[in-house]
RNA sequence: GGGGGUGUAGUCUAACUUGGUUAGGACACUGGCUUUGGGAGCCAGUAAUCUGGGUUCAAAUCCCAGCACCCCCA
């Protein structure tokens, strides 16, 4: 596409999937994209609002589980960022400096926050469990995708916990893996695919690594959150240790996640349709619209704030849009806004007693009685809109899902948009064949089953995803 | 990282090939009247050649660089 030939308030088909996605960011007022640097991008009331309500429930979360929320400057000094030589030369072609480069600005926050562990361990804090939402910076090459791949990475989560035992670290690693699964499922209606990364793609001395992923309808696997267990390869480069009862020095065990907007990526992508997005009830800042239709001198807007003070006061986000549009036009903004509930009410409604009631995920309408519309609400936004999204997604991962056991198959199973599941040895060679082709191996699946790997034919239990990654 | 494409009002575009118009249209916006059950109509108005350099009597148009966006490949 030379130029978007977008007509700015039109949505373009959904085969298309940058295209649309683009393009409803904009309409829908999620973001801004027209901010001219590179990778950034201006977040704009209704879509921090919903960015803003997740990271809410995310740190609701976090806290449950004991993690407090913390903030270390952006600005990293060059001598924290070099004492982890592995991590320096991961990033430094990707950092931005300042000070005639003495600081970097953080691309993640293991060196701003590691060196001052060392106090906090000497001061007897351990367990250490905190977690900073803020923005991480990586100069990113030529493709950068709004939300996907940012140069400004913007309400970045990072959790890092410090642990005297290899156990508690294990424990705490299992704990991430369910609250993430707990947002895919709950929260986003999404069906988590987690898989656990071979040795040679985690970090050197690390015990292990988890990475989320979720599907796009074009087919490509978007890395969605990661579980780190470090074990003791930063404690022992940075000197992070504690003295036991019996005068031993013991490095600490390290855990660190991290994720961020692409959780909203994911909700945007799988839920939306031709007619816009469609936010999830829990991050939804408006759950309910109503929307009157005017007959004559009668606007009927009494009713309205009557009926959204009732809704209100049982904490359902409603919203009256009493602006001059008309009501087909404001159907067809809140649609693509994707508020998950829409009510009407004009003289019908008025006359006979009941409320129509319009549900996003099935373009349906419902006449509701009105002693009754709390009660159908809540269960449309607390269990039948969550379970219809989460099936209509359980759905598109079954048919896009094939299994395959012929190497020469993989691409053009994948051209075709789906991803493949294979057997997988997961040797370094295998992943190496596979990346040759322009694919990736994900990692392996929790689910076990028997056969030969794809790329070398020994006998192996281990399964992966292989597909393309944003 | 390699290759390709594109930059005209808030948005989508015409004019670019073959240099010369008052840079035209639509949507949006503002004002007015009329309307309102899936994007309503009429009238009037505001508003644009990405930035810098070059070629030329003359540049939206040709050339170079920068910036930004999109696509393909790694």
């Amino acid at each position: 596409m030379e130029k978007n030939r977008i007509k700015p308030e039109r949505v373009p088909e959904k085969n298309n999937l940058i295209e649309w996605y683009n393009s409803l960011l904009q309409i829908a007022e999620i973001v801004d994209r027209r901010y001219p640097v590179k990778g950034t991008f201006i977040w704009l009331p209704y879509g921090l609002k919903i960015m803003k309500k997740l990271v809410e429930i995310l740190n609701k979360i976090f806290e449950e589980n004991s993690i407090e929320e913390v903030y270390f400057p952006l600005f990293v000094p060059l001598e924290f960022a070099k004492i982890n030589d592995e991590w320096f030369e991961g990033f430094k072609k990707e950092a931005f400096y300042l000070e005639e480069e003495k600081v970097m600005l953080r691309p993640t926050g293991e060196p701003a926050m590691y060196p001052i562990f060392k106090y906090w361990i000497a001061e007897g804090k351990l367990p250490i469990k905190i977690v900073q939402t803020v923005s991480s910076f990586r100069k990113e090459g030529k493709t950068t995708h709004t939300m996907i791949r940012d140069r400004e990475i913007t309400f970045w989560h990072e959790i890092h916990t410090v642990h005297k035992t290899r156990e508690e670290a294990y424990e705490e690693v299992e704990k991430h893996k369910k609250i993430y699964e707990f947002i895919f499922k709950e929260v986003l209606h999404i069906p988590p695919i987690i898989v656990e990364k071979p040795k040679y793609e985690i970090f050197p001395g690390a015990e292990s690594a988890y990475e989320f992923y979720t599907i796009l309808p074009n087919g490509k696997l978007l890395e969605n959150g990661s579980v780190n267990n470090l074990g003791q390869s930063y404690a022992k480069k940075f000197d992070l240790f504690f003295v036991d009862e019996k005068g031993n020095k013991n490095y600490v065990w390290q855990v660190c996640t991290g994720n961020g907007a692409r959780f909203l990526v994911a909700a945007f992508c799988l839920h939306g349709d031709e007619r816009g997005f469609l936010i999830p009830p829990k991050i939804a800042p408006i759950q309910v619209v109503i929307i009157t239709i005017p007959k004559g001198e009668e606007n009927f807007l009494d009713y309205a704030y009557d009926l959204n003070k009732k809704l209100i006061k049982e904490n359902i986000r409603s919203f009256v849009d009493e602006s001059e549009k008309t009501p087909g036009e404001k159907f067809n903004i809140w649609d693509i806004k994707g508020v998950p509930i829409r009510i009407e009410i004009g003289e019908k409604e008025v006359e006979e007693n009941f409320y129509t009631i319009y549900r996003r995920d099935l373009k349906e309408r419902f006449k509701v009685e009105k002693d009754k519309v709390i009660e159908i609400i809540k269960k449309f936004l607390e269990d039948e809109i969550p379970n219809y999204l989460y099936k209509r997604v359980e759905e598109f991962y079954k048919n896009v899902i094939k299994n395959c056991k012929d190497f020469k198959e993989l691409n053009k199973l994948i051209e075709s948009g789906n991803i493949a599941k294979a057997n997988w040895c997961g040797e370094l060679k295998c992943f190496e064949e596979i990346s040759k082709i322009g694919l990736e191996a994900i990692g392996f699946l929790e689910e076990k089953e028997k056969g030969k790997c794809i790329v070398c034919g020994k006998e192996t239990e281990k399964l992966t995803f292989i597909g393309k990654v944003y």
